[in-house]
DNA sequence: TTGTAAGCGTTATCAT
DNA sequence: ATGATAACGCTTACAA
């Protein structure tokens, strides 16, 4: 049969192979693809005919043909739970730049806010050298297959899990020390709004929620307040707060949307940021600086966690370093006036 | 040789291939790759023997194998001049998306930037069924050259070429309806900020731009200042336009972001927007809303745009069209109050 | 219903 | 320096 000529669904090229460039340059196959790979190993004379032949044709190798012989893809895949917002791009941003300094294409995968099926993430296990997976996209049992497979993994934004290595930002201490200075702005009624069940990310800025509870010798006045990560869902979240009769007098969100939804959701009620509501963010996205009030938030280097994960995924696949490692990037409180402070412009 | 065992820099899987299925299975490859793809083509007992082995041996079909023999890949690739900021990231999570539905995998490119290389694109082409370029991603001539290649593309944001399918948003009209509206506020020295060279969206807006004055009968105080696309770019252009001594007293900006640039530069030289200076955006992100001042801007269809991007490729992939398609979303003005207009919280 | 075998386009090992 | 040729892992005519 002839795949490239059969009727269907298939997008048949009109690529020249490697056998139409050996005929017409009158050698072997073998001396076209030395020609292409080690130039230097063949005779300059024939190799500029075989250049010239290939040229003519437009030759381009097949890269699924060089894939299958040499038994690698020279691409990588990262799976999102969610491709939403300037978190994403940022991480994104970084992984591609790193990736492809290093010569891979990168998969992207995103698993709309549930847990990719299995099948999903398997499949681009076979497309790819390795991978990264963040946040809870994955569950562990995967996880652990993937190992198994032998897929270079690194987990991103999630605790290492096995052997595979891991990157993330520094959650807690910071959460603890911008709670803190809520605490002692006065604030006695914090709200935490995000999922602590749903990232650990989010489970980690919680802890540092309590811990600082702890520390001031006061108890939270509320369980956390589930949300997605986006506006709508924080200002969702928000109004079911602020609505109620025991209102409290700070947010504090998971992200800097959820914070952006819930300034709307103040503003909606009438209610004054920072004087009747503290409203703090995570991540400093570009708009973080420029909202009403200027929101006070945590920076972390989303760009370079995406760097980072690139960096080690390339040393597993190239099998540089065979010992797991685990990262965790810095991470810094930004002090604006969403949270009370009076903030120079 | 065999190239899953040899050294080197391949990451060596260690799944089942289908001889070892078969063998197990006591059947011979043919009927293994028969229950894959065509269960009901095989007796019950069989394919349960088939199956039971495949399981066993934790077996998956190679897709190197499987597209090398079919002769395409279930993945397209998208081309990016950058991965930075709301945009970008609200197409590719259409883009994904629609994609995933169609069972296909997405690969990134982005060519920071400037244009991408030769190399870069016609490489990502030979791993994909299709390719969606964005902006001036891809010179003219490649273009042309995956056309011949038999590569199915369509250009996103950019104007058709030849054979290509093409998406955009409406651009002109809305900037000359956002224009007018600001002259309507009595402004008369507008400076657009943005690389009308750059881009066609750009371009488009500019055109718009000159339209509304023309329809006024007046003519623009300045030269386009050419920016790129981030905050602290706008915000540099601004800058240079406001420390002059013939100031504008409103600015056009080609995204939000170079929006909150200028928003920045004027807090920076004790502008008060909107009365010193007007501001407009493009792209309506989410933070545009909670701006100081709220940003009035255009709301174009982003993730749409990615959609639409994934079904026309789809189409020609598939086949299931033959002719040319351009599409143009439309797009709507949102008036706030950074132009001036006294806007409802 | 199942098996045989010829592709798909490379790479790399041997010979020569 | 070059050529034959056996992988790589699958799909699918065609035969049986």
């Amino acid at each position: 049969m002839k795949a490239l000529t059969a009727p269907g669904a298939g997008g048949r090229r009109s690529t020249a192979t490697i056998y139409e460039v050996a005929e017409r340059a009158g050698v072997s196959i073998a001396t076209v693809s030395r020609v292409q790979r080690h130039a230097h190993l063949v005779a300059p004379e024939t190799r500029e005919r075989v250049q010239r032949a290939a040229h003519d044709l437009a030759y381009r190798p097949s890269r699924l043909g060089r894939s299958l012989a040499r038994g690698h893809h020279d691409s990588t895949g990262i799976v999102f739970p969610d491709l939403t917002g300037p978190y994403f791009s940022a991480v994104i941003l970084g992984y591609e730049e790193a990736s492809a300094r290093q010569g891979r294409s990168v998969l992207i995968l995103a698993t709309h806010g549930r847990s990719a099926s299995e099948e999903q993430v398997l499949d681009l296990a076979d497309r790819v050298d390795g991978l990264v997976l963040t946040g809870r996209t994955v569950p562990d049992h995967l996880v652990e297959e993937l190992g198994q497979r032998g897929v270079p993994v690194v987990l991103l934004a999630r605790p290492g899990h096995g052997a595979a290595d891991s990157v993330r930002a520094s959650n807690a201490p910071v959460a603890a020390e911008l709670v803190a200075h809520l605490l002692d702005h006065g604030r006695r009624r914090l709200a935490f709004v995000g999922d602590p069940d749903g990232s650990s990310d989010a489970a980690e800025r919680w802890s540092g929620f309590l811990q600082a509870h702890r520390a001031a010798g006061l108890a939270p006045a509320y369980a956390p307040t589930p949300s997605g990560y986006r506006e709508e869902d924080g200002r969702r979240a928000a109004l079911g707060l602020l609505r109620a009769g025991d209102r409290p007098d700070g947010i504090v969100a998971a992200n800097d949307e959820i914070a952006m939804g819930a300034l709307r959701a103040a503003r909606e009620l009438g209610l004054a940021v920072p004087d009747d509501l503290a409203v703090t963010g995570w991540d400093d996205i570009p708009a973080a600086a420029h909202l009403a009030p200027p929101l006070t938030t945590v920076r972390q280097p989303m760009v370079e966690l995406g760097r980072r994960a690139a960096v080690l995924l390339t040393e597993r696949i190239e099998r540089t370093r065979t010992d797991p490692r685990h990262e965790v990037l810095p991470t810094e409180l930004v002090v604006r006036s969403s949270c009370g402070c009076v903030h120079p412009t």
